[in-house]
DNA sequence: CTAAACTACGTGCATATGCACCTATTACTG
DNA sequence: CAGTAATAGGTGCATATGCACGTAGTTTAG
């Protein structure tokens, strides 16, 4: 196999064709979906690293963020988050093993409303102090107005996407 | 098992305990973690479901286009990307697997340099197309200006995060 | 030259994420 | 009311993500 087959040096930076479509002139049509991937990476190391002593993953936090504003099914809770049920179900076990969140039925039998148990609380309470330091540290790093900014523009994309890919199917 | 038996009353839900939460006066002091978490999986979604016809995930596509460029350790290719090594490690088994990306040994005995097999150009080569209409698609719902500045934000706070947390240890 | 320090990578573990597919209830319909 | 559609969840599978810890090759101090 040769190694080095396909690299021959991209540094070349081309000179705008001229020919592409008159989006791109302006910018190289980069991959959105990898930019957010990434910084989402790194600023989650940011988080986990003070929560760390919390003994809560940022996940788990917001989870327990959510529910403490009031009991939720398992559908509900997911369509709030943009995470699949499924997933989400998943993320709900370690938190109610640790006894941080228990399950009721609700009026439908199918369903399960889970809600924060007074441990649940008060573990959130906790762990909202290190989520506090991170929020700040965080907007000391990225400078306050930056991250007011970046919120509207997260926002907004949330907003834009709704009826993007409402239920595939 | 039914856990019912603590719950007892779980409809009950309490009229908003009167929240004792007037710390924030400029703003609420959302969680920007959060916020980028639910946007990118909202986002990941988008890409997803476009490019499912290409057969790579997102995250693949991103792999293979970082390596299209040039040969790479693993650790080199995680700092880019801002992966754990591990995780890029493991993330890299399925395409090779697949065929798409072969290793050959560095100058140094312990290095593995990952490059695009003729058929990992290929596939990607592919992909972009899928990956093209994912963008312009994207671009189109959330407009283009805006996710213009959107790349620009998110390029500044990695630059702003770099020095944040460069490696713990 | 040898032992410690450093570097590149791997493994096991735990969580995160979503899809395809399956079950149990409930709502709807003829 | 039987039969079907719609709803609420669950399981298995595959990938994504990062930490603690372990191993082998490399560099460096003495």
């Amino acid at each position: 196999m040769k190694t080095t087959a396909t690299t021959g040096r991209g540094k070349t930076r081309r000179p705008a064709p001229a020919s592409a479509a008159p989006r791109e002139a302006k910018h190289p049509l980069a991959c959105t979906g990898a930019r957010l991937r990434r910084v989402t990476r790194r600023v989650t190391a940011f988080y986990e690293h003070h929560m760390r002593a919390s003994g809560l993953k940022l996940s788990q936090y917001s989870l327990l963020t959510q529910l403490s504003e009031e009991p939720q099914s398992l559908t509900a809770l997911a369509d709030r988050m943009d995470l699949d049920r499924t997933t989400l179900s998943r993320n709900l076990q370690p938190l109610m093993e640790q006894g941080a969140i228990a399950e009721s039925a609700g009026a439908d039998a199918r369903q399960r409303l889970f809600f924060l148990t007074r441990a649940g609380v008060k573990l959130r309470t906790e762990a909202r102090k290190q989520w506090r330091l991170a929020q700040l540290d965080l907007e000391q790093h990225l400078d306050p107005d930056f991250v007011a900014r970046l919120h509207e523009q997260l926002e907004l994309a949330l907003k834009r996407l709704k009826p993007a890919l409402p239920e595939d199917n």
